[in-house]
DNA sequence: CCTCAATAGTCAGTCTTACTGACCAAATCC
DNA sequence: GGATTTGGTCAGTAAGACTGACTATTGAGG
């Protein structure tokens, strides 16, 4: 490819983050986490998150969403709570096990962004992330 | 989320210019093409390329290159023709039909980084792509 | 209040797109 | 010139997505 656009380096950065954080989890233990959970997972917040938007923001259905979480719970990743404020929906939170795995996911998060730090030099990663935020603005419907 | 990895953001990023070529894509009239085999045949270069090739870059596994190859033959929108260099392999090269889509895919991908480019500015631009070239040294096994 | 459209979620069934394992034929190594 | 590697296919299976139909609750209008 003579000048790939910048869409396919964005990708290939993104997987290689997924790919390092999915090894270090398995490494730690975690054998039962296929990607497609661990997607859905990375949308909870530590207020609850319904199942109809993790659907929304992640891009898939709400039935494919559901299963996911459903597995999850199976492996006490997650809980799933009545919502207090709407009888019609449940929020999923993390359960402690969910916690800890997160714990893993951060700690190479952080460990990446450093070694990108390092590669690029500070100035030029600060640049960089506050073009990828300002881009977010106008590719990114969910806020 | 109070402040998302650089990672997330590429990946919201490459997620929203795949949606665009695609949309477009199918609004040309091409409604055959599945994103798993657009992903493929984006792999495709002028001189050919293998179904193996394919297979890395795209870190699928050879068979399942294979059926895609297949998918987009049976499509017209690829042809195999055997390797001069070598009688085991065959190459797989973008037919007229292809070359179509190609086009429109090229056309939306400009449009794109030009919409990026009016948002960052041009010199902001062109320190990102500069920025995600060098980053691409540390996440990319495939050079 | 009381209907009625919208929303949160589930159930059932299907298709796409991966995977593993076994295998063949040509190329390359020693 | 036999053994190993490489390019690719065939067969079978599983994960993960989709559509469509359905229930229960909410919230808005009359």
């Amino acid at each position: 490819m003579a000048d790939p656009h910048p869409a396919l380096l964005m990708f290939i950065g993104a997987r290689y983050v997924e790919q390092r954080v999915s090894e270090a989890v398995l490494a730690a233990g975690y054998d039962d986490l296929t990607p497609a959970m661990a997607r859905a997972a990375a949308r909870l917040r530590d207020d609850g998150i319904r199942v109809t938007e993790i659907a929304e923001q992640a891009r898939i259905t709400k039935q494919s969403a559901s299963v996911l979480v459903d597995l999850l719970e199976r492996a006490s990743y997650v809980e799933r709570v009545p919502d207090p404020a709407d009888a019609r929906a449940r929020l999923v939170v993390l359960a402690p096990r969910g916690r800890e795995v997160q714990k893993v996911a951060r700690r190479v998060e952080r460990a990446i962004e450093r070694e990108w730090t390092r590669h690029l030099g500070a100035e030029r990663m600060a640049a960089f992330k506050a073009a990828l935020t300002d881009l977010r603005e106008i590719t990114d419907p969910y806020r």
